[in-house]
DNA sequence: ATGGGAGCTGTTAGCGATACCATCTTCTGG
DNA sequence: CCAGAAGATGGTATCGCTAACAGCTCCCAT
């Protein structure tokens, strides 16, 4: 930076302001630093900008697994929102879902001096790792979670599930049957809930949800079960991958999708729509959730207090498992 | 720092050095420094770490589209390998897959310091990026391309075509048609050649390859018009996705997959095995090629010099897709 | 003319850690 | 018992940058 300032005959501290607050400086001297700059190939070295400011322009983000489909993608939203706003991100994945080891994923980005942390961690356990964090440092949760103290960004699940079992039962079944992800996650518990919440408003009879763990397997595993029963007709299943499993399992047992049987799944991943049959589910805009916890993580860093959420509406999407081929 | 160092009736350099070089300390001393840090929480500055010691702890990725199955599994894998290490990870993601993005993405990363640069862009224009490096940076490449100035880690993409195209032929097919990806994608480049070698080795007709975008959708449409031509039996497909989609449209076409036309995938992603039929693919392990990278790039952080290769071997899945049901 | 404000640039003092060298103990062996 | 090495600790300078204030120039209103 002194070498800068020298070949553009000035102080170091012009430098510095024509780098971060050029109005402040004569268009003139700017132009003759900004060729110094160039010609010098000068990058400014965030490590002591960081020391005397305090602020990094790095925002962290506490994941699990992100070779899940959500997750990935909602990383890829707050990514892609950080870029445009000139953030950096970096990742703390974390080799289980449990308290401490988002404590620790946050402590970690935290000795980074990270600016902020937004937690993807769409597990119960989250809730007690956000219980007491370090002081000063703003966090957003993504994926929600009861009473948590710090705001939240997140796609309506219990919307969601309601508009899936609402659509099943205005195909004229008598209920609905889910296979629900695994307990204790957030997305799962608020799947079940919208999903129960409109059988009973229906006086419809509920049915035990069946538990699986995301994958296809467990789909097809639970799938199986539930292709022995004759009345089981309509099934809302909490994630695609599992409704794949499920399909599977209906057709070798010789039950017909969706002549005998309506499945509805939840995501719409990309290839969805390229099951056996096309898969009606529920799409859930992953981009836009990243897009508001950052924004939400924006404002806490400006300083903004107090409660926010930020819901995000998934949209039902209609394919061949619940209708008629065209 | 200081208020540690007085708590424990030490000097800040002994504080330093309890932390950077335990074994340089008498241990009593140590323990009161160590019980002086508990006390006050006290967390070293990283910021003013880096400045005096020029090392950051933090490494970058660059990378293109992490929703991607493969390119997220990458990610995944160089993560857990950094957080074994004490690395944390920086990501840029790219709005476009092109030379100057790359550099810029690149330079991003550089200037927070990082250690070094894992590029996770598997598209010949990476390589135009990975010519003009800033001297000094350890990058790495994940994927491949020819003559890269740098280290690579990557799954053997030829040899993993290859086995697929043996397979087929091994069951008496004439020949096999390949769907391949992107141009100028190294994998799908690599892919290609795998089973172009295998066909002309064997003396067999070699089929203008269809051009996908990885999707299930391109895939269908591909599907579709490889559905209509009889001597169709056999069907490459670079990646499961896509291979999804063409296995629809053979049997909207009443084209039955074995009896009629085999199909093999790559990736084996996780729901491969309930696809329809259970899809043959071949197996690339994402992981390893993610902890072999994130090694390499230990080993030039630490001076290493010259050429490195780290090639990991795919594994053909044999699943209906090519068989008689079980 | 001239006081005073606006606008631009420079000077100085850290930010919080470690490198390097100096100093002070504590051993070890003859 | 002492020289000298080895081990433990401390003092000081410094990494590259910006906050805060000081100083200078120029112009305008009185």
């Amino acid at each position: 930076m002194e070498d800068v300032a020298e070949l553009a005959g000035v102080s170091a501290m012009t430098v510095s302001r024509v780098l971060n607050a050029p109005e402040k400086v004569r268009p003139e001297t700017r132009a003759r630093v900004l060729a110094a700059v160039r010609e010098l190939d000068y990058r400014p070295n965030s490590a002591a900008r960081v020391l005397v400011t305090g602020r990094s322009g790095v925002l962290g983000v506490v994941c699990f697994d992100t070779t899940l489909y959500g997750p990935a993608s909602t990383l890829f939203g707050i990514e892609q929102a950080a870029r445009d706003s000139d953030y950096l991100v970096s990742i703390a994945s974390l080799p289980a879902l449990n308290r401490s080891w988002i404590t620790r994923g946050i402590d970690r980005l935290r000795s980074q001096s990270v600016d902020g942390v937004i937690v993807v961690a769409p597990h119960e356990s989250a809730a007690e790792g956000l219980r007491n964090l370090p002081p000063g440092l703003p966090v957003v949760d993504v994926g929600g979670g009861t009473d948590l103290p710090v705001p939240v960004a997140a796609v309506d699940q219990f919307t969601g599930a309601a508009r899936a079992t609402r659509h099943l039962l205005s195909l004229g079944h008598r209920t609905v049957w889910h296979v629900s992800g695994p307990p204790n996650w957030i997305d799962a518990n608020g799947r079940v809930d919208g999903w129960r919440s409109v059988l009973e408003a229906e006086g419809r009879e509920v049915p035990e949800p069946l538990v699986g763990d995301w994958t296809a397997h467990s789909g097809y595993e639970i799938g199986k079960r539930l292709a022995r029963e004759p009345d089981v007709t309509a099934i809302f299943v909490a994630n695609d991958h599992m409704a794949m499993g499920v399909l599977r399992a209906l057709r070798e047992t010789g039950r017909r999708v969706p002549e005998d049987v309506s499945v509805v799944g939840f995501d719409d991943v990309p290839e969805a729509a390229y099951f056996w049959p096309p898969l009606t589910t529920v799409r859930q805009n992953f981009g836009e959730v990243g897009r508001q916890a950052f924004q939400l993580l924006l404002d806490r860093i400006a300083g903004a207090e107090g409660e926010a959420r930020r819901m995000v509406e998934p949209e039902l999407v209609v394919r061949e498992s619940t209708g008629v081929s065209p």
